[in-house]
DNA sequence: GCGGCCATTTGACTCAGATCAAATGATCCC
DNA sequence: GGGATCATTTGATCTGAGTCAAATGGCCGC
């Protein structure tokens, strides 16, 4: 209970004083402007593992930007067989499956304690054509959206296993580097499952890579603590693909 | 030389008059505003097969919308391996890749004769502020955008060829049918290699898969043009996944 | 029409990763 | 702390798609 006072109090950081400014949607836009875009942002309660920020079919009424914490979003076909297509970190942007139709095609769901400012569509589209640079921003953070798809696209194109996981591994040390986090030691937020999913591998897959990783020395795993040990190694196993040298390669 | 002419004529037409209006940009916006969308628009020459409309690295100019014929965008890893990450048929935006950095993550090129409208970015930004609907259907067409993206990571993440083969093909007739075409008979644009690329198989799987696919009835090919025999059949193919029965798989 | 070039198909074989199954480990709740 | 539950690891086996190789077909320019 008491924590929940300690969150309200947090939240009520605006914009202006979001440490994440630099990531999110304000980055580039004038403190005289930045009230403005303020009043539009809702700060939403706290949410828990499990909790859905929205659900496929929902309409469309808002974008999110996670601001603490991890989500991620998953499709689900006529069989209920679903699959991850994004994980989401701190600054980036939730929501926009929905822009197309209307209305959301997929689930966005916390992987873990979290919190997201919400922004109402309607009022957003006002404000950035009112806000010189707030226009640009936007249409600049859907553009990083849309290279984090590509990039997992680019993932699902290699074909071994062991490359798709080295790839998703930089991304994350990436990331989390972004995020001003030590990107030597990555607490994954998300369970194997999710990491098979989105990589289109089976769990015992995704196991037995990072335990294959492990023994040549390139990571060191303790459950979804991933210690980076050899981060050069890591990096030049994600830019490999075919004509590589095999001792480099899972 | 006379085609130049003749193209140079049909290029004349103005947003109001494209056969594309309500794909493309300008759908939902009034006609006195079209016009001034439309002295933004460029109509760029005629394009021929293998042109790049443009190359990874390049600064972000301009949006393009695909008018008539295809296109493909790869993306080229840092050993010169590419592949194929969207096709791009007419009505379509190009060139989103650029938005998050300024500069294009992708090499655009045409897969057949094509021409397209190329809309400056800053130009675009200025009207959209202005014209009251144009910002929310640019959102709404970059959401499209995004929505192909997910199906193709949809389609990437089904661990079947045959699955992924009928998921591509339907998503073909339906991208055809939208565009009023016949959707029984579909000439592909891009040739097994771009296919298997963007599928993430060889070319032989994508061979062999398109032949089990006619020796099941469901679909007739010859060379790119492939007829689809049982649309029902495809479609339910398209919509299996693990628990269908094995009759229906490939 | 003919030859050459490239795209596609077809065949034989191999192997990486899926599947099935069971053991181990972590977490939560009383 | 102990037991139940779920997540993860480990092992053994099988198979679908990759690889290598060769044949066929289509298209272009001459």
């Amino acid at each position: 209970m008491n924590d929940s006072v300690i969150d309200l109090v947090r939240l009520r950081q605006s914009c202006a004083k979001c440490t994440l400014q630099t990531l999110c949607l304000p980055a580039n836009i004038g403190m005289e402007n930045l009230d403005q875009l303020d009043r539009v942002v809702k700060n939403r309660r706290p949410m828990q593992l499990g909790d859905y920020l929205y659900r496929s079919g929902q309409a469309l009424g808002a974008l999110f930007v996670a601001r603490e914490g991890a989500f991620k979003t998953t499709i689900t076909d006529e069989q209920g067989q679903s699959q991850v297509i994004g994980f989401h970190l701190p600054g980036e942007l939730i929501g926009l499956d929905a822009l197309g139709t209307g209305s959301h095609a997929c689930d966005a769901q916390a992987l873990t304690h979290a919190n997201v400012c919400e922004i109402p569509l309607s009022q957003l589209e006002t404000v950035a054509s009112q806000v010189p640079g707030l226009q640009h921003q936007l249409l600049r953070i859907i553009g990083q959206s849309i290279n984090r798809d590509h990039s997992h696209l680019e993932m699902l194109g290699v074909k071994s296993a062991g490359d798709r996981m080295a790839l998703f591994l930089h991304g994350m040390t990436e990331r989390y580097a972004l995020l001003g986090r030590p990107s030597d030691l990555i607490v994954l937020p998300m369970s194997r499952q999710d990491i098979g999913s989105y990589l289109g591998l089976v769990i015992e897959t995704v196991s037995r890579t990072f335990n294959k990783m492990q023994e040549d020395g390139v990571i060191s795993v303790h459950a979804r603590q991933i210690r980076i040990l050899d981060p050069q190694r890591l990096a030049s196993m994600a830019h490999t693909t075919i004509d590589s040298p095999a001792s480099l390669r899972i």
